[in-house]
RNA sequence: GUGGGUGUAGCUCAGUUGGUUAGAGCACCAGAUUGUGGUUCUGGGGGUCGGGGGUUCGAGUCCCCUUACCCACCCCA
């Protein structure tokens, strides 16, 4: 390749207009759905100081371990560093807090579009800087909403047009005396067996213990099978809430996979915990995760307060759109339709390419429509074939004739069939036929 | 962080056992007589063969280093 200066920053790309039609549609589906459940856009800053995200995901987290983009603070005291938002729940938890909504309208549910960044080794389906649509629900301990919230995830899916096979798994981590309980009784358990296990399940006996439970080695997997199950030690309150969640899942007309290996990465979930699959994409077929986080608000300083959410990334689905060659044909030329303009003008000379600006100029106030012209001194013939390339509906063409008579030339560029306008009539003319169509 | 693969025009790739001025398709630009597009034809611009070093009379082709990207592991979206 030749010698280029610079390139994207690692685990970065561009999204050129091409690609921004995807990423639209994928947003625009994304706030359709979630203003139908009610949910309200929220938008914090893409960096928050460092001390929030370990607070929130936890120090053991692989996240904060090790994958933060964090940039120091300069001249400004000896503050904390800032960090790049690794995920969104613990700035939207923030935000809850710092807009005093706990004490005014705890019941909130929102959501967000955006950018995340995490200090990551690049490789298929993950960047460095990514997007991900995510909401949140806070002010509401109800097993109804974690079904709400599940149930809007899956739709999302299906608005994109993920068949039937398309499935939640979900679990239960308890509360926090359910887990310390649970903790202590691991620990037991696998203590002894660590030995007969693999290397990276006794590095995980130390920095998280649960993570054993979804080792994929053999061997790891049959000495799991009689280990102390969660489920067995909740609560009366926790064990009341996932019956609550099933029972919502199944008046949603959802049958869940229960799924005792579904165990977050992020220290702050708490009861419910999901995951959404399409077991068609094999190793890659988690596209989404999301929990109930009940401790997370008090922990960046509001009340107790419940809360219920998800994040999904666009890298993963785009990978399983371009897998099930999705978007249909057909409306993958209709999104990209975006990008074409509506009109074309054509200047027959140079001395027509003044007045044809002018024309431009009424016809995108008059329309509001995409309106091109030639900058590149391109011969009439020339200019004509850029209007065909561009996937423009109209060319309008200027000459001496037309000029002198007021007038243009209309060309339908589909139908090939065309008429003389006056000028003062386009816009008009131009609606009219379209709205037509 | 660990391991593997790849790197030739904007894109997808050819380049024989190392041998003269490095090719194709697509894309781009311009023409195919007088004011009309998407097909066709002709012509054109564009590459220090990722970078550095070495072997050789001679390297895109062999060796070493380096860098970027990709893939897998870890972990995750």
């Amino acid at each position: 390749m030749a010698k280029i200066p610079f390139q994207a920053a690692r685990g970065t790309r561009d999204l050129y207009p091409e690609d921004l039609v995807l990423v639209r549609h994928l947003e625009r589906t994304a706030r359709n759905l979630a203003r139908s459940c009610g949910f309200a856009e929220i938008r914090p800053p893409l960096f928050e100081e460092t001390r929030l995200f370990r607070r929130s995901l936890g120090e053991s987290s692989d996240v904060v371990d090790k994958e933060m983009f964090s940039v120091p603070r300069r001249g400004e005291a000896q503050g904390d560093s800032y960090t790049f938002r690794p995920e969104g729940t613990a700035g939207v938890a923030r935000a809850y807090v710092n807009g005093g909504f706990a004490a005014r309208a705890p019941l909130q549910k929102w959501f967000y579009l955006g950018p995340m960044f995490r200090y990551e080794k690049p490789q298929k389906g993950r960047e460095r800087q990514f997007n991900q649509f995510g909401v949140e629900a806070f002010g509401s301990p109800s097993p109804i909403l974690d079904a709400e919230v599940v149930d809007l995830a899956m739709r999302f899916f299906e608005a994109l047009g993920f068949g039937a096979e398309l499935e939640v798994r979900v679990n239960t981590m308890g509360d926090a005396a359910d887990r310390d309980l649970w903790r202590a009784r691991l620990a037991e358990y696998f203590e002894p067996q660590l030995e007969q296990r693999c290397a990276d399940c006794r590095q995980r006996f130390q920095r998280n213990l649960f993570r054993l439970l979804d080792c994929k080695q053999a061997q790891c997997i049959e000495l799991n099978a009689q280990a102390p199950r969660l489920k067995e030690l909740l609560g009366g309150a926790s064990a009341a809430h996932f019956a609550g969640f099933l029972e919502a899942m199944r008046a949603l007309g959802r049958q869940p996979v229960e799924d005792a290996g579904i165990v977050r990465g992020l220290d702050y979930y708490t009861r419910t915990v999901f995951e959404v699959h399409y077991p068609q994409l094999g190793a890659r077929s988690a596209l989404c995760g999301g929990g109930r986080y009940d401790g997370l608000v008090e922990e960046v300083g509001g009340p107790p307060t419940a809360a219920v959410g998800f994040a999904i990334g666009f890298t993963a689905t785009e990978l399983a759109l371009a897998e099930l060659e999705l978007p249909p044909a057909a409306q993958l030329a209709d999104l990209h339709a975006e990008l074409a303009p509506e009109v074309f003008l054509v200047a027959v000379t140079d001395e027509d390419r003044l007045p044809l600006l002018g024309l431009a100029g009424h016809l995108r106030a008059a329309l509001g429509v995409p309106v091109l012209l030639d900058y590149r001194d391109k011969s009439f013939k020339a200019q004509m074939k850029e209007a065909g390339k561009s996937g423009a509906r109209w060319a309008v063409l200027l000459g001496p004739d037309e000029r002198a008579a007021g007038e243009v030339v209309l060309r339908d560029l589909q139908s090939r069939s065309e008429e003389r306008v006056a000028q003062e009539d386009l816009a008009g003319r131009i609606a009219g036929a379209t709205a037509q169509a």
